[in-house]
DNA sequence: CTCTGCTTGTGACCTATGTCATAAACACCT
DNA sequence: AGGTGTTTATGACATAGGTCACAAGCAGAG
């Protein structure tokens, strides 16, 4: 997935950005650069670190015994990842990996401490963040735990035409059905059959493979 | 569900607290007394306060259309509930009711918002608390989208063992199949047989009805 | 003490989704 | 232009867990 958000496209000034580019070196933020597909750490390990991403992409997710995937959440351009165990002193419960070629800024936890504790808008900022994750999390739990494939898959459309998409206007989903399975637990085949099923309902158009709504 | 928490059963002073009482009060909450079974708001309904626990305990479930719960979370004194959408100007993404009779403090919107400003230490342990949330539905997600009933039902176990237990000793879970059954998405019976299978296999005892561990 | 409503328990059956296999369409390298 | 890997597609079959029905144990209210 690339720049499902139009704004999040370019690199300095990023108005998604959460927390400013300056400040962050100014705490002493070290830049990484990150080709696609590496591994930036794996379940269970100790977070010491706060990534934020300057340019490209991450997903965090589980793999289950028999190497299903489980998507927690994709990461682009402004945002941060990873920062729940910071605050718990635990391991991460899910692993991250760069989707394409990532640049991204880390910083020690102590400094993103320092840092929160100076800057007020910011910490409300992420604060805020972290309310808007709870809540995808929310309706994802609510929907795989009661909800069949349809209607898991056209929440998630409607959700993500509701972040990225214009509103009263048709959108192209820029996920793969791969991407849409791991997002939403259930395999690949199923949502391709599910989408076809929503195509011939009406719900849902489907144009040289890509999903419309 | 009351007092999972050993600490939480005394209302003043209680070092769970998210925020002091006195500090609400001088920002200008009301305290308002919910006997059991009140709804607090509905999935839908629009935010605007903050909720405190003083004693007694709320849950916070999403129904879906052929009545089947699914238990979001479930809250005690001290804590706080239903404040995600606060930060969004969204709606609620889920219904909160009392489960007991419960005592809580309300304060609006703007005042939390005044409040943290003020209070940084505050701040970060209600940013810490989020974390956690969002580190249990990460969790509980995990669990939801790859591994069966029996995976499910011993991580929960050992999550709770983990939260409230004491290490390395018995514990015994305080919650009914039903409870278990709404905060992992499956059905009683399931529960019920799943919950037989694992004593039979060693994994847990059942001793008068409860499940211990 | 009895009524009522939860909670645990069990059997029989059903279905949505997973699993596996196989293939065509397409995208990206060289 | 050909090779390789990913994505979409489809059919046949398997199964975990849901559904329904029914009952006994237990707890709290009056």
């Amino acid at each position: 997935m690339e720049c499902l958000a139009a704004f999040s496209c370019f690199e300095e000034n990023n108005p998604n950005t959460l927390i400013p580019l300056a400040l962050l070196k100014q705490y002493g933020a070290a830049k990484r650069e990150i080709p696609a597909q590496t591994v930036i750490f794996l379940e269970g390990d100790t977070a010491h670190t706060y990534f934020q991403i300057v340019s490209g992409s991450v997903k965090m997710f589980n793999t289950n015994p028999d190497g299903k995937e489980f998507v927690q959440g994709m990461f682009e351009a402004g945002q941060s990842f990873g920062e729940p165990p910071l605050f718990q002193n635990s391991d991460y419960p899910a692993s991250a990996q760069a989707i394409s070629d990532t640049t991204l800024y880390a910083l020690p936890k102590d400094q993103l401490f320092n840092l929160l504790k100076e800057h007020f808008d910011i910490h409300l900022k992420f604060t805020s963040i972290l309310t808007k994750r709870l809540m995808y999390k929310a309706m994802i739990l609510r929907e795989i735990s009661s909800h069949d494939a349809k209607h898991r898959i056209l929440t998630l459309i409607d959700h993500l035409k509701n972040e990225y998409g214009e509103p009263s206007q048709k959108m192209e989903v820029n996920l793969t059905r791969q991407q849409i399975s791991d997002l939403l637990g259930i395999r690949v085949e199923t949502v391709i059959r599910t989408v076809k099923q929503l195509e011939k309902e009406g719900e849902i158009e489907i144009i040289e493979r890509k999903i419309l709504r």
